[in-house]
DNA sequence: CTTTTATTTCTGTTTTTACAGAAAAGTCTG
DNA sequence: CAGACTTTTCTGTAAAAACAGAAATAAAAG
């Protein structure tokens, strides 16, 4: 098969983007296959994303994996293929919701029940009284950031800004653009 | 030196938030070091991270500049000391705040102007005008979120809940503890 | 059921990152 | 400015992660 020849704008964006995945914790792969299907805009095969990025195919494999067990990509099937086909969401705002919800699952939530636990522990008591009121803030904080973000997931971005109150020149040039 | 011999509690405490620290990008030795500076409370010199860390010198060294070029740690200097020592601050609001403006910085600004590059390069022209759209809502979405961050982190966090409406039952919780 | 095509898993290699220890540079004190 | 103390930088090593290619498995077609 012909590889699909990223033109140079595009190959800017997936570069960049999974070089921002990596600052981020995210397998460059991972993050440069996310990218090329928001980009395409349409289903890739496995084969002609492999092409395209010139990675190995069980690398696309694995990051294809990945993404669907995040919930960013999902297999889709064309009338007269074979071949497995994949496609994310070109509605950025619902990917950041995506990656926000996949990120409190598997990172927050287990950090604030790390916290419990060490306040439920028996031997916090050996701990001074500071340490304890800091693990508890630290947890606190925790909580409320993450009701902060179901609250806030539920909104679009434009009417969270309204509420918020965001300066009116920012809201104009965005505004302008729509 | 004696080392401080972290109690089982702080222990956890520390090596979880380099855990963490490993999966959002952060140096696992420089989240330690930052997770063992808030919960002691009180400055600590090189040596005695090292010790209680158990790591080496250079390695406590070279978190501790990086920390401090995040505006997350300072040197402070105690009477009759000659060894530099280190203190974080133990409010977590700021201590977030702090770290969004350097990621912010860092990474978010960087890449919104990546994308405006891309929308500004004349080949934007050969892609397709999906594509191009794409680049221009991912940009659009960058802006407002980070505006968007600009406005919230003006805020306590209780501010924004109630701003936003969080649930009365969560709220209350939260309340309570304080 | 055999062949072809597609996908995943496995294994070894490469690359990157983290790190320790040593050396160097800098700083303070008397 | 001599000596001791402190911090940073440098260099090689070790650990971890990413990755390619091969092998194995699975699915579909004829």
């Amino acid at each position: 098969m012909r590889p699909m020849e990223l033109k140079p704008i595009a190959e800017r964006f997936v570069l960049h983007w999974g070089e921002m995945g990596s600052r981020w914790g995210v397998n460059r792969t991972v993050a440069q296959v996310h990218a090329l299907l928001y980009l395409a805009g349409r289903p890739m095969d496995a084969e002609e994303i492999t092409e395209t990025l010139g990675v190995a195919r069980s690398n696309v494999s694995t990051s294809l994996k990945e993404l669907q067990s995040w919930s960013l990509v999902r297999v889709v099937h064309l009338k007269g293929e074979r071949r497995d086909h994949f496609e994310t969401s070109a509605d950025v705002w619902e990917l950041f919701k995506l990656i926000v919800a996949g990120r409190r699952q598997r990172e927050i939530d287990p950090t604030a029940t790390a916290l419990r636990e060490c306040l439920a522990n028996p031997a916090i008591a050996d701990e001074e009284a500071g340490t304890r009121q800091r693990i508890e803030d630290t947890l606190k904080f925790i909580e409320i950031m993450s009701s902060l973000a179901d609250e806030m997931l539920r909104y679009k971005p434009e009417t969270l800004m309204k509420t918020l109150g965001v300066s009116a020149r920012i809201s104009q040039a965005i505004r302008r653009k729509e």
